[in-house]
DNA sequence: TGGATTATAGACCGATTGGTCAAGAATATA
DNA sequence: TATATTCTTGACCAATCGGTCTATAATCCA
């Protein structure tokens, strides 16, 4: 809820909890696959109140990437950052993760990977807000890496974060229309040499 | 121009150019992206006569898809074959291209990662046909692995083509947003050394 | 209690969406 | 030349699009 103190009717839903089922319907229909009507349905607002609370179609779509930011992005570089599991299980985690979703039948994937796909090249807003992604991520699988091979070079380190990354995202889309699973699972393993040495 | 000893008005455009103009809008904006209207002043063709020639929307983007096999990754699976060339040469020039075409600042990446990350979760049509595709590249990138480690076992290879697939599709995603080019190059040298032991 | 302020509900807007239809134009065959 | 067949044109369709507006309801502060 917001501050209890503004003058005027207060506001009857959570602003948070209605982006992140925003959030999940441009996460799965991309930008123009989801309609004003289909926002309407999932939060059961009226038209009018989310204008209101978030803006125009754009922006609700700009905020419901900074929700995913908080509550995804974020947790998965803490996750990579924590220092109390050894990193190499750390970017092991990381790189199953797509696959794990899909073994579950989650085939939603990523929606920084999706709006990089739908949006990025469209909107340079949608962009920059997906390369702070990005480079949040890049920057945890760094100091992952750093942990894993104390020896290498800055360079070196960056490059692999990097090539990690790509892995990462690569899984992400694959696993959207990639039946087979398996396959990537040996793949990954494959990727997990790479890093242990 | 299609077969000339059929009867009635012949057809004023060919079916493949026009395929491909529609392609190329479809591959930028995605399914939701395009309308109908924006396709009649991409190929100049009124409304009826793209639906007669192509069906509706779906089919139009399919069309699309099935073009985009032909033309570009029925060709980069040949030149992945093509063993005129040493194989690791041929795996370098699959992972670089999508580096190189962002270099001279060409963002539209891979129809068939976009269209994976963007119809794939909700047209099972399209999932298949990206599906095949991926699978293409998954054989080629085999053998062409297969012509530099004669000694690995299949199912290492089969990993192994994988694993690059995935940082092939990472890499074309992330170029659509990420501008820092010259990290992804670096990312790529050491995918390379991987390939190379 | 009485403004001032903010939120909700839902009618309303022009524009555009994907898609169809009827009429005429261009060809092949008979 | 007549007819059957196919293609092109442009009007036309209901439905939906993103977005606004007005009236009313609910709250705060004085």
């Amino acid at each position: 809820m917001r501050d209890r103190t503004t003058p005027g009717r207060p506001r009857e839903f959570d602003d948070t909890e209605m982006l992140r089922k925003i959030m999940r319907l441009f996460w799965k229909n991309g930008f123009e696959g989801v309609s004003l009507s289909m926002i309407m349905k999932e939060t059961e607002l009226q038209k009018a109140s989310l204008y209101a609370a978030f803006g125009d179609k754009r922006s609700m779509y700009l905020k419901a990437l900074g929700q995913y930011h908080d509550d995804i992005v974020s947790a998965a570089a803490l996750a990579l950052k924590d220092d109390t599991v050894p990193a190499e299980q750390r970017i092991e985690a990381f790189i199953n993760a797509p696959l794990a979703a899909a073994q579950k039948n989650d085939r939603s994937g990523c929606f920084l990977c999706n709006a990089s796909a739908d949006q990025s090249d469209l909107d340079p807003t949608t962009k920059t807000q997906v390369s702070v992604g990005f480079d949040l991520l890049t920057s945890a699988l760094t100091s992952a890496l750093r942990d894993a091979h104390p020896d290498l070079s800055p360079d070196d380190i960056a490059a692999r974060a990097k090539a990690l990354l790509a892995v990462y995202v690569g899984f992400r889309i694959l696993a959207r229309s990639d039946v087979a699973i398996d396959g990537l699972e040996r793949a990954a393993c494959n990727v997990a040499t790479w890093v242990h040495t």
